[in-house]
DNA sequence: ATTACTGTACCGTCCAGTCGGCACAGTAAA
DNA sequence: TTTACTGTGCCGACTGGACGGTACAGTAAT
């Protein structure tokens, strides 16, 4: 039922997420969809808890058993951006749907403020915080499909900011 | 009459921004919005194009008179996220509107295309890259009220991008 | 006479949410 | 074993409101 809300926004995008098309993609009528979910609302936080603790699992299953300094943002980063265009598409159409209603945007928001000290516990703070934007800064992009880099080029940022965060080196 | 809609956008949230809104903010009747704008797209149109120029202009008041290698992409920085959750409130939120329809948002992508080059000529890309991705990603985390910084945070952040951006400086 | 509107009355569409009811499984008394 | 009843899951028709857009007669200034 999630699974159907989250083809519908991936796929018709985010205005078209009305409660007919859910219904129509999950094979159900209208008034199945809303037995489950009292409102629409209530299927929207829905999603985006779901998708908030996805977003977890990912950057769990990439990080090492024992994370050196910098390994914990290193998975960050590679969960976030190392597949351009990827599954995470649902989160990004979801966003633009929630990011009007406040009381969606909480959790969210809850997110956001508790991932940077979360990822850059062992890293100095300018340094994370450089990586956590520009890591975000190509999220986003990739999400609104405003990135203006080729795949080359791409690639070669991801490895840069995966190399900033573990090893240290120097900004070119 | 482009001001009334930015008002609306910005006070009421992207959703609201309906061709009646618009008329009360203009102190105009719907038929008077009509008369100037064949439809609602025509009248995103404008936004958008008004938005990027003003964007444009925003660089190059920033910009000194014989700009030396960085600098360019310094003002960049500093128009872009200088100013915590400024004026450019109205972008943000036109962002969200226009997001869903590709035709408007052609000339959006356009804009960012050409941007990097711009103002990365006479930087190292990788080190432009790393810039661009940073500031428009505390720009759109502005946009959503994402940012986990506190104030001094945020400054320290922005002064940081501006160093690395002229002077070619190490990241901490 | 042209331009720039106003005001009102519509139309069609889309959408969230409501409501009555159907099918069916389980249960439990008679 | 039949009968009566209950709760669950779901259907589908409907309501009411919002919105984009149309049509048009009238008005006031240039």
């Amino acid at each position: 039922m999630l699974d159907a809300a989250e083809a519908v926004v991936v796929t018709q995008g985010a205005v078209r997420l009305t409660l007919d098309a859910v219904a129509r993609q999950a094979k159900l009528s209208k008034g199945g969809v809303m037995y489950h979910f009292p409102s629409k609302e209530a299927l929207l936080q829905a999603l985006v808890t779901r998708a908030i603790e996805r977003s977890h699992a990912a950057r769990e299953t990439l990080l090492p058993a024992a994370p050196q300094p910098g390994q914990v943002l290193q998975a960050y980063v590679r969960a976030s951006v190392g597949d351009p265009l990827g599954n995470d598409r649902v989160s990004g159409a979801l966003l633009s749907v929630v990011a009007s209603d406040p009381k969606l945007m909480a959790p969210v928001r809850e997110f956001f403020r508790k991932r940077l000290p979360a990822i850059g516990k062992d890293v100095p703070f300018e340094r994370a915080a450089l990586i956590h934007l520009a890591t975000e800064g190509l999220w986003l992009m990739d999400l609104f499909k405003l990135s203006p880099f080729t795949k080359a080029q791409r690639a070669k940022i991801v490895r840069l900011l995966g190399e900033l965060a573990a090893a240290g080196g120097a900004v070119p």
